[in-house]
DNA sequence: GGCAGCGATACCCGGCCGGTATGGATACCG
DNA sequence: CGGTATCCATACCGGCCGGGTATCGCTGCC
């Protein structure tokens, strides 16, 4: 299986549309409508169910849309990292997500900044999805939050475990009290929603975000509540309260990496990164 | 990238000669002398430096060579995982190690079979590298053993956490002692010695082994000893004594199954593998 | 200095990738 | 119910590129 043969494949499969795909692809229809058809009868399996109104994904085609995701994912990382090794990058690209772990934040990168060889970092700030860049080779390391990022296929260590606490405006019915329970929390009509990983919703009345930003303007504007990390506690803008809800699962923030690197910065990093936890 | 490229660069890598990774790639070698040259240009970057002698690997070049070997491992996986699904595979493919792991195996084997909708179990039985198997997609799932199996790029959950012990002739020096530490056994001449992760083995007297039947047999023997999982203790053979090394690292038997697996049959597994632990 | 080993270069051929034109099937609509 | 738009498959053609053979150039080594 040639790597082109899985850029059409995965192409085809995501717009379900021979022609939406082949335009998105640079080439003609009928030439990938051929790809296709070669991939399928070189596998001798089925990828596809064509109906001449519509196409869809067999159970087949449905796993090796996933697979072949990942691998154009690790090809396009594979060719990043081959070429930021050659041209001897002297710096480290840290992922983190905008907005969270500023304190972990800057206490790594200070304490990394006094280490003997270290080597400039330069700041991945994501919205969301903050594995992403690692996966396709953008940054070598980033900082992750458990349970909320999927860390497959990573190595990590952990870095700090902490409890999570509701933020509201101070007008809020519940701003008054001292400690929550998921219970009190979970059924709100103004509890914020974040994406799944499928980028779809869960049912709720409450608004959808998408980042801490939006969220924060949000909670301000005493349109949403949510449960955070309790390390936003300090800081919090004016006229906000946060509240330990003590039954909330427990956020593990995390450095990750992709596994098998070899780079001396990143395992100083690393090291450097657990050392003051 | 195309993964042709790729094969043929993890050849030339492997080999360090091209004449040779032609001959393992079953072509001639002016093109494959030109494939490399050609990737090498359109990356930009010196993968092999090359003496009209000696071939050698640039930084850039082992960095591809690590990425690359991942990546056609997860090609070849991909293939599988597609053929098997169209092949409505009715069963699972279960890693692991021959010889050991055999009580918590028959319990999960037994507990899994008791479910609904339990599906036919086939055993892949590895002499070592159990996880190779799960990575180029020849086993569903696997029973690994940290920290001697790299579980890098796996889910993993955890079935049992043990102690080590030493086993040994009953007629060995050390035969009678109650218990033992690692600095008692960890110099013994006859101290069997297994392979690391590039094949090579550690310096030292004691035999070399690849797999646990082998080594049991040395044991017998009286050629070797070896500190494992305390699990060998029952059923050990007539002759032989196991005798706990109190400060030897926890061996933890985890199950361990690809990322963005989605088969019904596989979670049925684990969650029967996680329930009995 | 001759030789053997090894990679690079030169050149040719055939297959395959990509293009255009067109056919066939189906849903939609007046 | 016929016309039409949509969409995938087929047919056919041309150019590129991957693979082959022959050969050269370089470098240790006997």
């Amino acid at each position: 299986m040639e790597t082109r043969e899985l850029r059409y494949f995965v192409a085809v499969a995501e717009e379900l549309n021979f022609g939406r795909a082949a335009e998105r692809l640079g080439i003609a229809q009928p030439p990938l409508s051929r790809a296709i058809a070669q991939l399928e009868h070189r596998l001798g399996v089925a990828l596809l169910i064509r109906t001449s109104r519509k196409v869809s994904l067999t159970d087949a085609g449905e796993v090796l849309l996933a697979e072949g995701r990942a691998i154009l994912g690790a090809v396009a990382a594979a060719e990043r990292r081959t070429r930021a090794t050659a041209a001897d990058r002297p710096s480290l690209v840290l992922a983190a997500k905008a907005g969270s772990s500023g304190e972990v934040l800057a206490k790594l990168l200070d304490a990394y900044a006094g280490e003997p060889a270290a080597v400039p970092v330069e700041l991945l700030l994501c919205e969301s999805n903050t594995h992403v860049p690692l996966l396709d080779g953008r940054a070598d390391v980033a900082l992750l939050h458990e349970p909320y990022d999927p860390t497959t296929g990573l190595d990590v260590e952990v870095l700090t475990i902490e409890g999570q606490v509701a933020v509201m405006q101070a007008a809020h019915p519940l701003a008054d009290r001292s400690r929550l329970r998921m219970a009190d929390v979970s059924d709100l009509p103004d509890l914020a929603r974040w994406p799944r990983r499928d980028g779809t919703y869960p049912d709720g009345s409450g608004a959808e975000v998408r980042n801490l930003t939006q969220l924060f303007q949000l909670i301000e504007l005493g349109r949403a509540v949510a449960v955070l990390p309790e390390v936003v506690s300090t800081g919090l803008a004016e006229g906000l309260v946060a509240i330990p809800v003590v039954d909330a699962p427990q956020v593990t923030t995390v450095i990750a990496w992709p596994p098998h690197s070899r780079s001396r910065a990143l395992a100083d990093l690393v090291r450097v990164a657990t050392g003051f936890s």
